[in-house]
DNA sequence: GTCTATAATCTGATAGAC
DNA sequence: GTCTATCAGATTATAGAC
């Protein structure tokens, strides 16, 4: 039944970085080889360079698109709300989006070290530019009165490390859906920022 | 002035691991060999062997070391306060702590999967241990009416996650100093669990 | 577009000299 | 206690056949 050979450009590419994702999430970018990928794929090694430069470009494009791709997702999802409504709206975005996206989520984390500084600062600038969504909306709603945060920058990294870490335990079918979780961490962000 | 041989298994000891822990927080455990361990020690790789089994034994002996000192450290500092102040003493603590050791932080966080299944369940039995100081803490502070938690489970899993973050951004000589993260840490946490 | 073969190098770990 | 030499195999990436 194995295919041997053949030409299928189109669905190659995303298969190579499908499985490379789960790879590196997996074991670690640095524990994978390049044969591993290319066995996963039902490739040669040798074919992988059609689609990547090189071992770091695939990673690298693993961490731009799901950044560009979580960036995209919340300008669509973002409003003219009050800041309550704001922060509600993107605590629940957070948990959701991230918690459907685990390996890129843990791959944007971990792996940062196996960039070029380039490549590494164009993965933090958009991070950081995520961020500022955050903390925009802090500013706003302490400027209104809504929220008493004595730094909007440390409650911005605080908020998003503790919704992140959702992911390090969250098991679908557990004893708790999505959607409690979600009600139960907006619950305490919404008193954390609270006067 | 290199020492070529000699004999000083005393302190070759420790330094094999101090520079393991700051490679393999670095480049990550996957990505370091034993030659390089050695080179940062000033010795060659056969010599490793003398104080190591494998490579593995190295990291499951730095994690473990960490969390035998974070829970012993915890055992020593934790009193019979009321749930307010344990819980105040907690924040206070695990951030100090883990702030003070970042790079065993991180290893505990990312290079859990290099390990056995064996010396995994060891870490990981710890890491359970230690997060269940917490929660014990937060149902302490819900029965007598001080806290009002919709899941102490959850809410364990938030503050933990909130305040190893602080490891992510903070640097010495930064814009605040520790004393003054700990201070609006423990407003966030004092307020997400009030009533 | 994919394969096979290969270059040049590195890997973890061991044996035995000193 | 440390070094040197070595084993057997893996690594990334490329060249050229098909």
């Amino acid at each position: 039944m194995a295919r041997k050979t053949g030409s299928h450009s189109e669905i190659t590419g995303p298969r190579i970085r499908a499985e490379a994702m789960k790879l590196f999430a997996r074991h670690g970018f640095a524990a994978v080889s390049m044969r591993q990928i290319a066995a996963a794929v039902g490739l040669q090694a040798g074919a992988l360079y059609l689609y990547t430069p090189d071992k770091e470009a695939l990673l690298f494009d693993l961490l731009k698109d799901h950044m560009d791709g979580l960036i995209a997702a919340w300008q669509e999802k973002r409003g003219g709300e009050s800041p309550v409504g704001a922060l509600e709206t993107f605590v629940r975005f957070h948990i959701r989006y991230n918690g459907e996206r685990p390996e890129a989520v843990f791959l944007s984390y971990m792996e940062l070290r196996n960039l070029s500084p380039e490549n590494f600062a164009v993965i933090e600038g958009l991070r950081r530019a995520y961020e500022t969504e955050l903390e925009n909306i802090l500013k706003a709603g302490q400027a209104a009165g809504a929220f008493l945060v004595p730094d909007t920058k440390l409650a911005t990294m605080a908020i998003i490390a503790m919704l992140t870490g959702v992911n390090t335990w969250f098991r679908e079918g557990g004893r708790l859906s999505r959607a409690t979780v979600e009600d139960i961490y907006w619950d305490m962000v919404r008193k954390a920022v609270s006067g």
